[in-house]
DNA sequence: CGACGCTTTGACACAACTCAACAACCGTGG
DNA sequence: CCACGGTTGTTGAGTTGTGTCAAAGCGTCG
């Protein structure tokens, strides 16, 4: 297996016990990694499709930039998730993928995707299942962003952050890393960077949650979830 | 072949060509037609899963409420489009759909469904082309709401609707029915509707768009593309 | 005919944005 | 080793977009 953590394997066996041999497959799935030095593009808006990655380390983000310049973080994929997925099948991508810290993926082959599924049709079914999930978040961050304010948004983002990360095994249950700077957190919450800033304090004198040296600790995980009104992320 | 107009079949024949075989087996999945009462809610958040189903006829939404009540409406499914696919793999649906005016769909069995994309797997990319696509305009939607004003955000639903009923058929270019009210609007919008009511008026005034009796009329179709950043809808 | 839902408008309040300035930090090159 | 520019974080003041509350007009349907 090419990676002590297959982030991936970890995720989609909590949905569907695998067998080796479709464990196997999932790896060889994942080979032939390559790096993405921090601050580059893995695609671009209107790139021609047909191109999707795994993520297997390192932190970036999924975006859409807007005609006037204006950029909205549709997602931060985190190990184990699949990049650009959508773009398979759609003639070009929909949106980018820029790194903002070295990244490691490995391009998914589509070829060998299809062969892949034909031959573990239980495969095709994990495989989906994870993307159904990753749609019901993008649903979710929708709603936040139509109906919550600013500090209920702030609240659900870093708790959905630790439920994610927690399923791969990337954080405990009341501090994780964080490389994010407020702009990148502005960018996915639809709201100024200077007003982060603000809600931030906000959460800080609240005493529910810190942000600090790129790193996040929830000091009162029960009043977080109130205030945002969280549910966890169900299977 | 159960309907006069395969709304769904029109969608995907505008991706994949589909042999008659093919496209019975369409029709056959969207055998066993019910209706839907205006008003009444085909599911519910939180319902257990695995129930998709194929809208036909009618306006309704989907949409989620937050904790405190509020709605944010996901989308407006229209003819040809499928309804809580996502569910079929998770535990339980994550969102609502709600009739707006009387509605037709047929419910897809599951096992059929599987048997029918493993007979035609064609077909399943075809499907899955139709959730990609409706993923994109989640997307879409995501970043209008978190990035666009609610003038540019108004004007670029409008358009994108304009767009989606012109793929299956159900409008002309300038003008087509749209049975919603502006409380509605504002759900989806992520507004009040008082302000829909204000912004509606300044896209009158702009002589852009007027939205009366349950009509759109596109009074300049370049000058809101503009307005609101709009790229027609690809494949 | 009355009740109800939807639209429209005005007045006011408040959340969030912009602009501006400064502090802290970091990697880089002299 | 330090000086430097660039990025990020922090805070204040004033502005603007949007929400809330209130009320009236209008259709439609029972």
């Amino acid at each position: 297996m090419p990676f002590v953590n297959d982030h991936l394997a970890r995720k989609l066996t909590t949905f569907v016990k695998l067998s080796p041999t479709e464990l196997a497959g999932l790896a060889e799935l994942q080979s032939t990694p390559v790096n993405v030095p921090r601050g580059s593009d893995l695609m671009n808006q209107g790139d021609a499709g047909q191109l999707a990655y795994i993520l297997h380390a390192g932190w970036g983000c999924s975006y859409k930039v807007l005609r006037d310049g204006a950029r909205q973080i549709i997602t931060f994929p985190i190990p184990g998730d699949m990049i650009g997925l959508r773009s398979i099948l759609l003639k070009t991508s929909d949106h980018a993928f820029s790194a903002i810290t070295d990244v490691q993926v490995s391009r998914i082959s589509t070829t060998r995707l299809n062969t892949l599924v034909d031959e573990f049709p239980r495969l095709a079914t994990a495989i989906m299942w994870g993307t159904s999930r990753d749609e019901a978040i993008t649903v979710e961050h929708l709603a936040s962003i139509g109906r919550r304010t600013s500090l209920e948004r702030t609240a659900h983002f870093f708790l959905e952050l630790r439920d994610r990360l927690q399923l791969v095994g990337l954080t405990s249950d009341t501090e994780y890393e964080c490389p994010l700077s407020q702009y990148v957190i502005a960018d996915a919450l639809g709201v100024s960077a200077i007003h982060v800033n603000r809600v931030l304090r906000q959460l800080r004198e609240l005493e529910l949650l810190t942000f600090q040296d790129h790193k996040v600790t929830i000091i009162d995980s029960a009043g977080l979830t109130e205030l945002a009104g969280y549910d966890s992320i169900e299977g």
